[in-house]
DNA sequence: ACCTGAACACCGTTCAAGT
DNA sequence: ACCTGAACACCGTTCAAGT
């Protein structure tokens, strides 16, 4: 006698992703979400193999999203505009899903690590603009330069880490401004 | 009657400092700590408020040691070498100290993150290069976007995030040199 | 085929009782 | 003054039994 789902693998994930959102990682446990879905916490693994393949579901999730966000940013034509568009297109995405975003790149157990095709298809759109801007030689190399800026004074911002004062609007288009000429060939002024 | 202590605040944090390198974050229970030490676990209770309290001590141990591994680095009186040997030195301290490095930018309860003070104090050599480098009305701004772009390199090849092949220490020298020379003022090449 | 209660091993933390 | 066992509330996960 089979017995109809009661609830489902996106449901789960859309409901693990949302406490995950508002109690953080800690405040993320297989009860709470088995409540919000409707089903006691065994059932869960009907659906999911255990608690950090469902992390990893929602991070492919939040992947999935920033990638259409920068997807929507890029494409002016104009590589420099585009590289000031995606970055902060990725710095206000960041800002409205915190804490899906600082376990993005965190150091999480294998199981829970987003896809590698995910990973690949986010970093499209930048890899593409920094090529126009470099040239085909220098073009991954830019990439990660760019990236590890714009990830790194994210993830920086995030954890509250720039005590100093100072104006950090003002910070993040001094460095994108700078890096951008700093990136671009020297034929591509 | 008093009991003589049989272990000691610093003898609580090296041993949880070693089974969070060996065993991640997840790893670190109060009981193996304990056991490390040679008490149970509720002892340990005596001298740190909470597993939180512990985690902080933990990264601000390792922010110290960070801070003293960035002066040694710094120092030459020419700003360009400094940056560079500052940037190697920080990426060498991350790869030999991974599961602590993860958490010291890393979204945490309160109660886990390191003191300000020990973070100001970690910022100081590298500001100091920006400053002579940008000049004293970008020295801050500078310095954020040198060690976002530090940090962001790092971060990301410790996640494992860059898995497009290529050379990643050729994409870091490829960044470090050309952020150098972006954030130098014109009358200091 | 999915859901459930019961059970297990493991947490962090508190506290009264020992020395 | 510190250490301990016992206890509590809470985890993640497994599994036999229900429908």
């Amino acid at each position: 006698m089979p017995a109809p789902a009661r609830t489902s693998r996106d449901a789960i994930v859309a409901s693990g992703r949302a406490i995950l959102e508002r109690d953080g990682l800690d405040g993320l446990t297989m009860q709470r979400v088995a409540a919000t879905v409707g089903v006691r916490a065994p059932s869960l693994y009907k659906h999911v193999r255990d608690r950090g393949d469902l992390v990893r579901l929602i991070l492919n999730d939040v992947a999935v999203e920033l990638t259409a966000a920068l997807d929507a940013a890029a494409g002016s034509g104009e590589p420099r505009r585009d590289l000031g568009t995606l970055a902060r297109a990725f710095r206000r995405f960041a800002m409205t899903h915190p804490e899906a975003y600082g376990l993005l790149f965190a150091r999480l157990p294998d199981g829970s690590r987003i896809d590698p095709e995910v990973n690949a298809r986010a970093g499209e759109a930048l890899l593409r603009a920094a090529a126009a801007l470099a040239g085909p030689d220098d073009a991954l190399a830019a990439a990660r330069t760019v990236t590890a800026w714009a990830h790194g004074f994210i993830n920086m911002e995030l954890a509250g880490a720039f005590r100093l004062g100072g104006d950090v609007d003002r910070a993040f288009e001094f460095g994108l401004e700078r890096l951008t000429s700093a990136i671009a060939a020297p034929d591509r002024p």
